[in-house]
RNA sequence: GGAGGGGUUCCCGAGUGGCCAAAGGGAUCAGACUGUAAAUCUGACGCGUAAGCUUCGGUGGUUCGAAUCCACCCCCCUCCA
């Protein structure tokens, strides 16, 4: 995609929040191959999918012939950025940053591409250049050009001053400048002009925009881009389990695909055009021919092959629609032997039992223990509607204190596996020996 | 350092000696209806099959009985210095 077409196919997209600079930005990257930036703080071992727009905006970028920069905040997260945070936050220990710092690494990386010719991806950390200040460089180099009157105003601490209850730490007040710095430091070192975050980022970029152009006397732009809600208000990106990580260990391609999969209608196509590489105009196609099909829509489907394959590749996409395959159709009862096997490789959640731990405790114990069930009031509420079953059976609230009944031996598949499922979507494989 | 206001179950938030496992709302889960939607209705929602057990910042104390009273401590907020 041609430079000048980005920022349409952006905005088309409603993927443009904030433009800093708009027509000078526009004219900037339709005149040349640019270097742009966003940044990831190590908060946890594994980014999520609230990390995913911004990831795809780099790729997007890059596509179009810019040079996208992935930052890992190792810097950074050892302060803890306050933008729109209620509270603030406990500081993690420096090996934990450090070792959270180069899994985020790895995991940015997959989403640019490093071998392009002329715009080949970067990825840096801010602890290269932050770690070497000293407190009274960084005093007089960068804070001086900050006024504490124009930080206080920023919208993304105004909460945390004005709020009964809260407060701010100079620590984290600081994050501004560090973030700031970071801007104008990869504008000398690669000629950095962008930075592209999310729109609780807004007060960080601007604040790089206006450092830049004080230490470096040069102009620089900035982009935010939507926070993703959901149409009913809840908050996107979390489920019963949790947060939707991108690492395939904290949560499967198949719980991945899922998500996805369990997209309302009212937000799916939106979703396409945040997420899917799909030309807008096939979008558009995929939601009339929804809006004209009795049933259920493709959209969801579409959406969740197209993600899951960005995030996971073709293998994870394969895995988790074979998993999705043989437990929604109904028959689980069709698998052959190495279907449940290849499922268990394939991430559906499962565990070993021993007959002995069957014979005595309680089947909700057993799936409590399992991680199926939340607490043992919530089986009993599922058994109560039969909403459990074994194998294709439906237990019913006796059975609760008779596990061993619940995995009749002549009920097993190929002598070992049970297929239980909670609710319609919950599913756990029990292999007995 | 001084004065005042706070810390309640995932979140918000009521509760000021027994009727409190703790109102109400949100989130979440399950059922019906469906399309593995939405909306709506129903149920669950500290843990436990149950008897019962463990909770209201922490530790002690008063009391037959404490989330509620007292002491000390920790943390947060506001104002003053």
């Amino acid at each position: 995609m041609e430079s000048s077409a980005l920022i349409e196919d952006l905005t088309a997209r409603e993927l443009i929040f904030q433009l800093a600079g708009e027509d000078a930005l526009i004219e900037h990257l339709a005149s040349g191959s640019r270097t742009l930036y966003c940044g990831f703080d190590p908060t946890a071992d594994s980014l999520h999918i609230g990390h995913l727009v911004p990831l795809l905006m780099l790729r997007r970028f890059q596509q179009a012939g810019h040079k996208p920069i992935a930052l890992v905040g190792g810097a950074t997260g050892m302060i803890g950025d306050p933008s729109f945070k209620a509270q603030e936050r406990s500081l993690n220990t420096t090996d934990v940053i450090a070792d959270w710092a180069q899994k985020i690494r790895d995991q940015v990386s997959q989403f640019i591409d490093f071998d392009a010719s002329t715009n080949a991806a970067e990825v840096v950390n801010n602890l290269d250049w932050m770690a070497g200040m000293d407190a009274l460089s960084f005093l007089r180099d960068v804070g001086k050009h900050f006024s504490v009157n124009a930080m206080i105003q920023k919208e993304s601490v105004k909460q945390r001053l004005e709020r009964e209850g809260t407060g701010i730490s100079f620590t984290e007040f600081s994050y501004m400048l560090m973030q700031s710095y970071d801007f104008s430091e990869l504008n000398r070192r690669h000629g950095c002009t962008l930075q592209i975050g999310g729109s609780d980022q807004w007060g960080n970029i601007t604040g790089g925009i206006d450092l830049t152009r004080r230490m470096n006397g040069a102009q620089v732009f900035g982009l935010t881009v939507p926070l993703v809600t959901k149409s009913d208000g809840t908050k996107f990106g979390k489920t019963e389990s949790g947060t939707v990580w991108l690492d395939a260990q904290r949560t499967s391609p198949y719980a991945f695909y899922q998500f996805w999969m369990n997209t309302a209608d009212a937000d799916v196509y939106k979703f396409l055009r945040y997420f899917s590489f799909r030309p807008l105009a096939e979008i558009a196609d995929i939601e009339a021919a929804d809006a004209s099909r009795e049933g259920r829509p493709e959209g969801q489907r579409l959406l969740a092959e197209d993600v899951t394959s960005l995030v996971h590749g073709d293998t994870g996409l394969l895995a988790a629609q074979r998993i999705t395959e043989a437990l929604f159709s109904g028959d689980s009862a069709a698998l052959s032997e190495n279907d449940v096997l290849q499922l268990r490789l394939d991430g559906l959640p499962s565990s070993q039992l021993s007959r002995a731990q069957l014979q005595e405790g309680s089947l909700s114990q057993v799936l409590t223990d399992s991680g199926l069930a939340g607490s043992g009031k919530q089986v009993k509420d599922a058994l109560g509607r039969e909403a459990v079953t074994v194998n294709g059976r439906a237990l019913c609230w006796e059975d609760n204190m008779n596990p061993a009944a619940c995995f009749g031996a002549d009920e097993a598949l190929y002598g070992r596996f049970y297929l239980v499922k909670l609710g319609k979507k919950k599913y756990h494989l029990y292999e007995v020996s």
